[in-house]
DNA sequence: AGCACGCCGACT
DNA sequence: GTCGGCGTGCTC
């Protein structure tokens, strides 16, 4: 028997299949999926890896696989999802496998692999009566032995140090309980566990109303049947998705199945958390970033072994190791953050829609505002639809008005508050109510220009201009990090006429404590957000101190639900309008949605103004009217037209490398190859251009679009016209529908 | 990637 | 002679 082994190493000239000779007595043992070790190269040192493939006959094995790590060995199933995903998104199978181990462990240390933190943990050494009589008889005189041992008749065992902290009592107080024989103190695996000690109510499920039930019966019958069917939950804030999900959730629970929901990282708070605590208890497995590796590798243990049966997670979770799957989830199904902006460059949805085919098991999309190919399945009946229309509390959707940008200039209003916009603001502080600010730029100034010579003052590493920042008084490059110092003189002709142009959130606060000087307000990009948990911080003063003003970048788009907020501005809607990007419109849709969806969420009724310099837009005029169908429809058409996604794929095949001659020659070549091999009736592919920022941090970036489906036939091409003679230092990727097309 | 091999110049 | 510099090419 011969196995096809993949060396787990990022080398391209390693990225192939060795066959090695399986050794008889680890036939019966052996699998597609193994983590092995195998001799390799001239001295033969063990190198891991894993089996991609068996097979019976091979003219290069000579060498016999050493052994098989059990542990560390991914599924059969996940084999095949690795192999699929290196092919479609041009990379390593190592890559791919790696997001599919546990977290920490994907390195070669072995040693280091399995870490399993021990620590001591209390528990009772009596039965809980004979403990209780000894509480009540008296014989426990002092009071923090008392609390502690009526702390472990309500709780499981506990890590001491936890306890110390929890009950705020020193070392001493268990050494003595355990000296008296009422307690005992075990050395036990350490499960950290990120959300201990939390006393949450159990909440029980909620009375679904005609159109929840209708969802609910028809996915859960998939559950129950092993239909591998897509369905959509489409319904605005408020109407209820996620009583479903978690219902759902419960149903494939009771039959002895498991649940992976993903969500959109940033929507991952506690708030959000506690929710499915309180519904399930530690059934529950959470995967974030901010998890510590040890965490996370403990969350990833919990499942493996079956005791989490739940797992909630951002787009990495789509991995975990669940066994007996009965459904996946994905709220905000529209989130960019689905899509992997490194490689491997994956989509968690299509890979989602591959794993639940794998399971037999349904697959649940919901959103208020689907992407536009989503909603065209749907349309078309590729996937089921149900539609949530009935919003829980009654609350009315806020109302919304338009400020054309343009006419303010030419009503000599040079701030980037219009009169509309002051005049809100300067009732909601009157009226102690709050108001969020959005502007998705951060710093003071969005660039510096020389006025003698025109030119921009751009980072010496990346063709960008400079963000002046004036708290830190520092310029700096929000493509590489670079700061320096703040210049006087342009760098170009040396002229001292350098001006600072442009509004980001720190000019914008500046400006609204000139014209409000009584307003407090609070600031959120990622300038303020960058040390752990001040997201979350923020977030709470803002709500709990009752700021007047939070000024704040895409991320305060999310998440929160703030019920003394009645006013919501955007200072400039267009961002993303102007860029050759073919989601942009989709973008600015959605996100002006959700800002729109802070304003007024309780009783009182919602303002939001949108300041704009395209008032025509149909994704802000239909942002503004908050319906999705005419944004769709208009969307679609536009798309059709322009062969933009779900009726082509944007294939971009970008050149990265230090020699810009290099690239262009690479890229030439690489575009007539495809040139000559593609079906020019079903694919279009662009000439080589530079990027639209054309080089970061000293590297220059050319891109090849392609529009055409990803299919075999095409992803053949593409590997065909990439088979060229290679230069060195130019690296190539190819990237399908990016997020961001710089 | 990592390592052996080899070809060449400098040195006990 | 032989030590060590690094460029080249291979790994089932």
């Amino acid at each position: 028997m011969i196995a096809e082994i993949i060396i787990n190493s990022n080398a391209k000239a390693l990225n192939r299949i060795f066959d090695y000779v399986v050794p008889k007595e680890m036939e019966k043992e052996i699998f597609v999926g193994a983590r092995i070790y195998a001799p390799f190269g001239r001295g033969d040192k063990l190198e891991d890896g894993f089996v991609i493939g068996l097979k019976d006959k091979s003219e290069f094995a000579n060498k016999e696989l050493a052994k098989i790590i059990y542990e560390m060995s991914i599924t059969e199933e996940k084999m095949q999802l690795a192999k699929l995903m290196a092919r479609k998104y041009f990379c390593n199978i190592s890559d791919c496998i790696k997001l599919m181990l546990p977290p920490g462990t994907a390195g070669k240390e072995s040693e280091s692999w399995a870490k399993e933190k021990t620590g001591k943990f209390v528990c009772l050494a009596r039965d809980s009566e004979e403990i209780q009589d000894s509480i009540n008889s008296g014989e426990i005189s002092s009071s923090k032995h008392k609390k502690v041992l009526e702390f472990l008749l309500d709780n499981d065992d506990i890590y001491l140090p936890d306890l110390e902290k929890i009950l705020e009592i020193s070392s001493s107080v268990c050494k003595t309980l355990e000296k008296k024989g009422y307690v005992e103190i075990q050395e036990k695996q350490i499960e950290r566990n990120p959300f201990v000690n939390k006393n949450i109510e159990k909440d029980e499920p909620k009375i679904l109303n005609s159109e929840q039930q209708r969802a609910y019966d028809a996915i859960s019958f998939n559950i129950e049947n092993e239909e591998a069917i897509t369905s959509l939950i489409y319904g605005i804030t408020g109407s209820g998705k996620t009583e479903i999900y978690m219902q759902l959730i419960g149903k494939a629970i009771s039959l002895g199945k498991t649940a992976i929901m993903l969500v959109p990282e940033i929507s991952l708070t506690p708030q959000m958390v506690d929710r499915f605590l309180a519904r399930f208890g530690n059934e529950i497995a959470i995967l974030h970033s901010k998890l510590s590796i040890g965490e996370r590798y403990d969350e990833w243990q919990k499942i493996s072994e079956g005791k989490a049966k739940i797992v909630i997670g951002a787009r990495s979770a789509i991995f975990a190791p669940v066994k007996n799957l009965g459904i996946i989830i994905i709220d905000e199904e529209h989130d960019m953050s689905y899509k992997s902006d490194m490689s491997p460059r994956y989509h968690a949805r299509d890979l989602a829609k591959y794993i639940t085919k794998q399971a037999k098991c349904p697959l649940v999309l919901g959103s208020a505002t689907p992407d536009i190919s989503t909603y065209k399945q749907a349309l078309d009946e590729e996937i089921e639809m149900f539609t949530l229309t009935k919003r829980a509390n009654d609350a009315s959707l806020p109302e919304i008005q338009i400020v054309d940008l343009r006419q303010e200039l030419s009503y000599g209003n040079r701030s980037m508050l219009s009169g509309k916009l002051q005049k809100e603001i300067r009732e909601n502080i009157k009226n102690k109510k709050q108001t969020i600010l959005f502007l998705n730029r951060r710093g003071y100034s969005t660039f510096v220009l020389c006025r003698e010579c025109g030119e921009p003052v751009k980072c010496p590493n990346c063709s960008i201009s400079l963000t002046y920042h004036k708290y830190e008084n520092i310029l700096k490059c929000h493509y590489c990090g670079l700061q320096m110092p703040v210049v006087k003189k342009c760098p170009n002709c040396g002229s001292d006429k350098v001006k600072y142009f442009g509004t980001g959130t720190q000019k914008l606060e500046d400006e609204i404590h000139k014209l409000f000087p009584e307003a407090s307000t609070i600031r959120m990009d990622i300038d303020t957000v960058s040390k752990k948990n001040s997201h979350e911080k923020i977030l709470n003063t803002f709500k709990n101190e009752n700021i007047d003003i939070l000024i704040g970048t895409q991320m305060i788009v999310k998440g929160h639900h703030f019920p003394n907020v009645t006013l919501v501005g955007v200072i400039v809607a267009d961002g993303a309008l102007n860029m050759e990007d073919y989601n942009a419109s989709q973008k600015t849709f959605q996100t002006l949605v959700q800002v729109s969806g802070r304003a007024g969420r309780e009783s009182e009724k919602g303002r939001v103004i949108i300041q704009t310099y395209n008032p025509d837009h149909y994704a802000i005029i239909y942002s503004a009217k908050q319906d999705y169908e005419l944004f769709y429809n208009a969307e679609i058409n536009l798309r059709k037209m322009l062969k933009y996604p779900p009726f082509c794929d944007i294939i971009m095949i970008r050149f990265v490398g230090k020699n810009a001659n290099d690239i262009e020659k690479l890229s030439n070549e690489v575009y007539s190859s495809l040139q000559n091999l593609i079906d020019k009736q079903n694919t279009f592919a662009y000439k080589p251009v530079p990027s639209p920022v054309d080089k970061i941090k000293n590297k220059y970036r050319w891109r090849i679009i392609l529009k055409g489906k990803v299919n075999n036939k095409t992803l053949n091409i593409i590997y065909k016209a990439l088979e060229i003679k290679q230069i060195d230092g130019i690296s190539i990727s190819v990237d399908i529908n990016p997020n961001s097309m710089i």
